[in-house]
DNA sequence: TTAGATGCAAAGACTTTGCGCACTT
DNA sequence: AAGTGCGCAAAGTCTTTGCATCTAA
């Protein structure tokens, strides 16, 4: 339930002895409500409809906030700004290098390689932050 | 050997129909010289070892070029710059999310993932570009 | 000769930082 | 009351673009 999961977030900052403003309330209700990868500019936009004045500035320092908290991953998709969406569901992107679709994908799509990768270099890879490029059906057959 | 990878750079230069120019030479140079991956400002300093004057805007200009004629590729990694390679070897990389090193690591690590991202979405994962975020060994254990 | 390539400088896109005031606690 | 968080504006980083000049072919 979407009022859920934004008092899920008012909570986890009042836990972290951090205070509860306007402009994070803002910003969590767009992460919310809206389901997309979103930039700092576009979130700074949709957050202007809750209250008014909220900078750009403000987001990315709340933004910086949520991610430190575990609420928001970010992933840089492309040649454009970076994106930012919540932590809920573990998933990997797909971008499309010709047409900029990103596409969500279970990130069980990644066990395998997750797997191999610990294994031959003891890397780990951060399940929250896979971002694949290449090119998506439409773009392949055109 | 190196003279060739370079040769093989003018080369594709001049059947394009474009110019072979010091500049581009200095660039081309720096790639088959330095292993690493480079961001723009790296090759621009190490260019200018060859071309006292190239400026960071030519050097954008042709790793462009390059990069149509399938010479170069980039990958985006961490929050910094984007980092340039030579096209010669198809590989992935490891990106440290703490430390920042970079691992690179052979594309059949791909293999699988990319057949499952084709069978499932149609998505044609493009081999030269795939850059994984997370923990390297040592920052790991850390 | 001549059109593509360059260097420089300015503009652009995205993000971070400094500062004084406001608002949460 | 106290100090975190805010908006604003300026600075910073990385990259692109405009333009006059130069140069490879």
């Amino acid at each position: 339930m979407d009022h859920d999961r934004l008092e899920d977030i008012i909570s986890a900052v009042r836990a972290d002895g951090r205070r509860v403003t306007v402009a994070k309330r803002a910003v969590a209700r767009v992460l919310v409500e809206l389901p997309d990868h979103l930039s700092a500019e576009e979130i700074t936009r949709a957050a202007q409809r809750y209250a008014s004045d909220v900078s750009p500035s403000t987001v990315y320092r709340i933004l910086e906030e949520f991610e430190r908290l575990d609420l928001v991953v970010h992933a840089h998709v492309g040649h454009g700004a970076t994106v930012y969406h919540l932590a809920g569901a573990l998933h990997g992107h797909l971008v499309c290098t010709n047409c900029g679709v990103t596409i969500e994908i279970p990130s069980r799509h990644f066990d395998a390689l997750s797997g191999d990768l610990l294994k031959t270099y003891g890397f780990r890879l951060d399940r929250h932050h896979v971002a694949i490029a290449g090119l998506c059906a439409r773009c392949r057959d055109a």
